[in-house]
DNA sequence: CGCACCGGGTTCTGCCATCTGC
DNA sequence: GCAGATGGCAGAACCCGGTGCG
């Protein structure tokens, strides 16, 4: 039970509709009743007299603020986002709650749920079921449901419109996308489903155009590969991917097929980054590698054969290449097998250190041993311990 | 077996601006 | 004129292991 229970007096109505547990069809029925308690105390006299005296339009709902604190909503903070939602007369902020729980939420959880997004106190308990169940189709569980909402929760609330949902998920199954990449998409980037279905059909057309404008044949596999490989694609907007698909082609010179190709492979996840950024990273990638004595030409190869590089920051990359550089390794050995710069640099500089260590000749096995899993890179310094041991 | 190649998994919300509908 | 709904933005890598080949 939560604490501000303990305070009120449920009017019969609303216990029946405890003791009845979660039944959509009988909760239905009640459709009528007033789900929030406190608010339905306040005198209706007052609003009515608002509307002609020099009162503000509504003044804040004060029982819903004395709930909302016995609930451990931070309630500062609430006001702060949504003010609207402390003037409504009628709230949900029990069944909210009573519903959150039901679904293995915690207190905790929920307080933190309101205080991020206050507007999820105005959703019915019907709205919410329906959602819920929505989301179902793509969870195996409530429990991870709750997690995402603790996470964000304005994903889940922030749109009112459950048929939009419906219709998100009808679309993006028909793209070809199956329930295992849906679960990915709304694990990852749960906010593609609160996005209008004209939106994210927007973004899916935008993509098939570029395909065919590239030359491509099959637009719809290049939608569904772009998507299923950078799963915020859908939350960006199509004046970003547009601009730094541009901006891409423009600054490495790339044919319309190098493009197509890149867009489909690993190049689909820099398109998240802002258009600033890339071009800032791009600059910085350009500027160290001529100082390293590249041609124009290496850095396209590079940017081809690895294109996670433009996602890294200057002071990242270039303290990563310098690194490397100083444990002994070459530039040229670095164009070749660029995936080394996948690891962090104190990852990097441990790594170096130790095979320092055991005076491991790069010139002779090359780099590779950089690029290995952990476990695979304990497993091999244990051998060549032991061996420089002997 | 040892190694190189390669693809995959994780990760990303919380705020502000703008429209829309009552 | 208000609150709700929706769009858009900044921020900024790292790690693991299957598989197939010699």
């Amino acid at each position: 039970m939560y604490p501000f229970s303990v305070k009120m007096v449920p009017s019969p109505g609303v216990k029946v509709i405890l003791c009845l547990g979660r039944s959509l069809m009988l909760q239905r029925s009640f459709r009528l009743i007033p789900v929030q308690l406190a608010s339905t105390s306040l005198p209706r006299k007052l609003c009515s007299v608002n509307t002609e005296s020099q009162l503000p339009a509504n003044p804040e709902n004060e029982s819903l603020v004395v709930n909302l604190n016995l609930m451990g909503v931070d309630v500062k903070m609430a006001r702060k986002r949504q003010p609207g939602v402390f003037r409504k007369v009628s709230t949900n902020e029990k069944g909210l709650a009573e519903f959150l729980q039901g679904k293995g939420a915690c207190p905790q959880e929920i307080a933190s749920i309101v205080s991020r997004y206050p507007r999820a106190i105005t959703r019915s308990i019907e709205h919410l079921e329906q959602r819920w169940q929505l989301w179902r189709n793509v969870f195996k569980t409530d429990a991870e449901i709750v997690s995402i909402l603790h996470r964000s929760p304005e994903s889940f609330f922030r749109s009112s419109d459950n048929k939009n949902l419906e219709k998100n998920i009808a679309f993006l199954i028909s793209l070809g996308l199956n329930i295992k990449h849906l679960h990915r998409l709304l694990t990852t980037a749960p906010r593609t489903f609160s996005n209008s279905v004209g939106l994210n059909k927007q973004m899916v057309e935008f993509l098939k155009d570029i395909c065919v404008e590239l030359g491509g044949k099959n637009p719809e596999q290049f939608a569904k590969a772009v998507i299923s490989k950078n799963l915020y694609i859908l939350i960006r907007s199509t004046k970003r991917v547009k601009t730094n698909i541009e901006n891409l082609r423009t600054s490495l010179k790339l044919s319309d097929s190098e493009l197509l190709t890149l867009l489909q492979g690993h190049g689909a996840d820099i398109l998240d980054l802002s258009n600033e950024y890339l071009i800032k990273n791009f600059n910085n990638l350009q500027q160290k590698m001529a100082l390293l004595g590249c041609e124009k030409n290496d850095i396209k190869k590079l940017v081809i054969s690895y294109p996670m590089i433009l996602y890294i920051g200057p002071e990242t990359l270039n303290s990563k290449l310098d690194c490397l550089l100083k444990g002994g390794i070459t530039i040229n050995q670095i164009l070749e097998k660029p995936k080394v710069l996948d690891y962090s640099t104190e990852n990097i500089t441990g790594r170096l250190e130790e095979l320092q260590k055991v005076g491991y000749d790069f010139k002779k096995h090359g780099i590779n041993i950089l690029d290995s899993s952990k476990k695979r890179f304990v497993a091999k310094m244990g051998k060549l311990t032991a061996l420089s041991d002997d």
